[in-house]
DNA sequence: TATTAAGTTGTAATGATTACAATTTTAATC
DNA sequence: GATTAAAATTGTAATCATTACAACTTAATA
């Protein structure tokens, strides 16, 4: 299983990029989905916080996911179950959710640069591919 | 807009194709989806049918979506915002959201075949491609 | 320091979905 | 056709993710 760590100083330059005021509530939520791939509930990211952060509010994570996202710092998946996922990765990838376990696994995919898209006129800001399955685990 | 129109049998058909037994309401539900092909929520499709069929009930509109989707007549789109979606649709398309009205509108678009999947053992089931942004309508 | 704006928090409300027990309908058997 | 069993439908209540909002706290500015 991949690992990742980050320094305060690329936490901070991380939201900064992408036009984000820093504050510990968004360091610690942005650092966790930048150290844990593992595209994390609502829920999850709040439990795993809240040990070290014991003020912190779920209202607060909701919050800053929507603004860590409006800032295309990260990215939701709509899973349809379990509520929404959130990811922070930097390179272009689809998701596998397994239907038994609910897990979510990266999957290296490019979107075909030349898209047939609808009629003209419409301005496409993001695209998700989402491929529904067992996993290896739950295959038995 | 496109216009469809089908036959009680061709309704009927469908369903057994699916190894779906038949009802008053499943065929009302199938059918609305079939001939009406605007990616329709949970409540839509309800709000649609209640006129003609006074006695339907929300449970059986879940029951059934839930249902055809197993026997893969119809799918599910999460969209994140409005519930679920229901799509029938035998062509290979992705969707795309408008972020602004909550429109869904069909894209021609095929998967590539050879799919760089993660490690074998995953068995893929569906895959769904949706884009998000601006529709001509919102844009403006 | 005083004042204002921005960010956070907790609670309450909302809205989609599911659980479940009761009822109705359909199918199978006598 | 009547009886019984199974399947489907219904309505209500519960659940769960998410949002609204007002109070409070922190940070920025004058």
């Amino acid at each position: 299983m991949q690992s990742y760590s980050f320094t305060t100083q690329e936490v901070l330059d991380t939201l900064s990029e992408g036009g984000v005021k820093p504050s510990a509530q968004r360091m610690a939520i942005l650092r966790f989905l930048m150290e844990n791939r593992v595209h994390p509930t609502v829920d999850e990211i709040f439990k795993a916080l809240q040990p070290e952060n014991p003020t912190l509010s779920r209202t607060t994570v909701y919050n800053t996911l929507r603004l860590l996202t409006e800032a295309e710092i990260i990215r939701c998946i709509e899973t349809g179950v379990n509520g929404a996922r959130w990811d922070y990765s930097q390179h272009d990838h689809a998701h596998f959710l397994c239907t038994e376990c609910g897990r979510v696994t990266d999957v290296a995919f490019t979107m075909p640069s030349s898209l047939p898209l609808p009629d003209s006129g419409y301005q496409v800001k993001s695209a998700d591919v989402i491929f529904r399955g067992t996993c290896p685990l739950c295959a038995g």
